[in-house]
DNA sequence: CTGAAAGCGCTTACAG
DNA sequence: CTGAAAGCGCTTACAG
């Protein structure tokens, strides 16, 4: 007898509900009366095999129920089917339509997909997310909307496939890893131009946090906004908030209230807009016909609220898809060269009944 | 010289940046003078090594940054750190906060988190998804708040370590597998009572969708409301609504909104609740003047609605922990026996503008 | 307390 | 077209 134990003979139907040991490469060829590297060969396609051997090992694999073993792929250095998406957060309507593109897209190419979320913009922190990543073998895809993970991504070691989903570069800045983003600058500049349009005197501008190091730069969004008036001639007032949420909306939505001056606000993001709405409300301040009010991201419940809210529809999951994408012409290179290039979808601005004429 | 090729003796400080190929458990052994068996043994706490070893290799591990290969480990036959969640969703509140509370958990723990989404619940998708999950030699954890989740749940092989998220449990079923819920029923129960001891005749009630096959049963939630109100010797009303988002909600409002005997409705998540407000208020009927409303889970942005939203907060995070660490007692079993039991955590009714006396 | 052996399931060269 | 060998980085028995 061999030293492995009995051979089972009654391998029918693929095992139902029970866990018997998964079948090896080394099932399938002793059943198919084959050497399990020509098995190898066969589920790699390898041209050089006999047609009638194919068959039959694919009858065998199918038989038994074999599954290639993905641990064993990794560690002889077989090409790696996952991502894993770094971020530092997964329930923001953005991050979590993102994650949720990827998944999409991920699953769709057999890929499996992990989750590592960054605590801090800490060099330790990210080198523990980044390490734990790298240990999966595959690739890397950083949401970068955010300070946090803008720092994640500068730290990828080169050797590491990543890529990354990004705010609009600022003025000809080339992300250094291929990267996909939406230009949410030039649609903030249309959005704050729909406002002066509508006849109002300014812009106020309730911002999402910068995602540069020590918030140096603005974000696009912002940009976006202040080319808007400067290029009507408006004189930017300080923009406001401190934060992602309707919390830190409702904050900033106070102090804009107090100020008669005050007819339009843009924000940075529709949680910030809902606490701005609300801020108005309690200030007696009515939307529209006081304040006219346009958020960004077009989050799925944002037509729904009262008064229903303008706002700038981001395709995240279409930009978690392009990423993935692009990742994965990195880990399997195609039949062309890997893209390197940036991918863009469109943002649109949509009208509700939240902001309306002076 | 060995066959491996030349030792480098340039291991001061660790590599930064560059891609320079892991170390392995045999580079610290060779460094360290000693077998890479010595080796494994202090990198899994074995007692048995001299003091002297035990830290002249833990300073060739730091000195080298080695890290064990998750790969490698889970090949050997090693204890896998590493989950997967299998969810139909990753979007809504209550599933992203769990997948949230799940990460933090494993993360702490130092287990690597997947997610695997399904797409329906024929076999097929289930085991695809199944199959993946077992890939990666870890466990699985459901989420089961919906019927495609609680299919998946059904089919997880009994070798498979699992634990799974759900609804609060029909009077005396006990669930198959380790699992958490908070008792969303009584919640249910306490916010109808509540309604109705406002002075209100009755409640209506707009379901999420039922998680039982065929719909053969109804949510814990539903159970909740029609028992408050047989408890009160009121006959339930028909309940309404088809889906989980605020579209669903506001169809069922418009129903709603045109019967005038309407003048309290409790609904089955706070999208749900926002379409409801929004169809209400476009019938022109106040709330909570006219109608008191109250949502489930209190998402983030309840609380800022205009009326602000009444609803039932429930600890996703906390369920998705406890669900990680029920999990973690499987795969890793630690002094007592693993506790198969389940977990429980209490939802708080919290009352806001949107309910009010009648 | 420590080392040499065999194996996890697969792959990539090397031989027929 | 196909097989026997060596190795990926680790582990669990087996020997000292």
């Amino acid at each position: 007898m061999p030293v492995t134990g009995h051979t089972r003979a009654d391998a029918a139907a693929p095992p139902e509900g029970e866990q018997r040991k998964a079948a090896s490469i080394r099932d399938v060829a002793r059943v198919a009366g084959v050497s399990h590297q020509t098995v190898s060969r066969v589920i790699n396609d390898h041209p050089s095999v006999r047609p009638e051997t194919r068959d039959r090992v694919h009858a065998v694999i199918a038989q038994l129920g074999f599954r290639r073993s993905a641990t064993a792929l990794a560690l002889a250095g077989g090409p790696v089917r996952a991502v894993t998406v770094l971020t530092s957060n997964t329930t923001l309507y953005g991050y979590a339509a993102t994650l949720q593109g990827v998944e999409e897209e991920a699953r769709a190419a057999g890929f499996s997909v992990g989750v590592s979320v960054l605590d801090s913009d800490e060099d330790a922190d990210i080198d523990r997310a980044l390490a734990a990543a790298a240990d999966s073998g595959g690739g890397v895809l950083v949401i970068a909307y955010d300070r946090i993970g803008a720092a994640a991504l500068e730290r990828v070691p080169s050797g590491l496939a990543c890529t990354a989903a990004v705010e609009s570069p600022a003025g000809g800045r080339i992300p250094a890893r291929p990267s996909v983003w939406a230009d949410d600058r030039a649609a903030a500049r249309e959005a704050t131009a729909h406002l002066l349009g509508l006849g109002h005197a300014t812009v106020h501008y309730v911002a999402i946090p910068s995602s540069s190091p020590g918030a140096r730069r603005p974000s696009p969004r912002a940009a976006g906004w202040r080319e808007a008036l400067q290029d009507a001639g408006v004189t930017p007032p300080k923009p406001c908030g401190k934060g992602w949420d309707a919390r830190a909306g409702y904050q900033a939505g106070l102090a804009l209230a107090r100020d008669p001056t005050v007819t339009a606000v843009l924000c940075g993001n529709d949680d910030l807009a809902l606490g701005v709405l609300r801020a108005l409300h309690e200030a007696g301040r009515s939307v529209p016909g006081d304040v006219s009010v346009i958020g960004f991201d077009d989050a799925p419940h944002s037509a729904y609220l009262t008064p229903s809210l303008s706002s700038v529809r981001m395709d995240f999951t279409g930009i978690g898809r392009a990423a993935f994408a692009l990742l994965r012409d990195q880990l399997d290179p195609p039949g062309a060269a890997a893209r390197s290039a940036v991918e863009v979808a469109k943002p649109e601005l949509v009208l509700r009944e939240s902001s309306l004429a002076r």
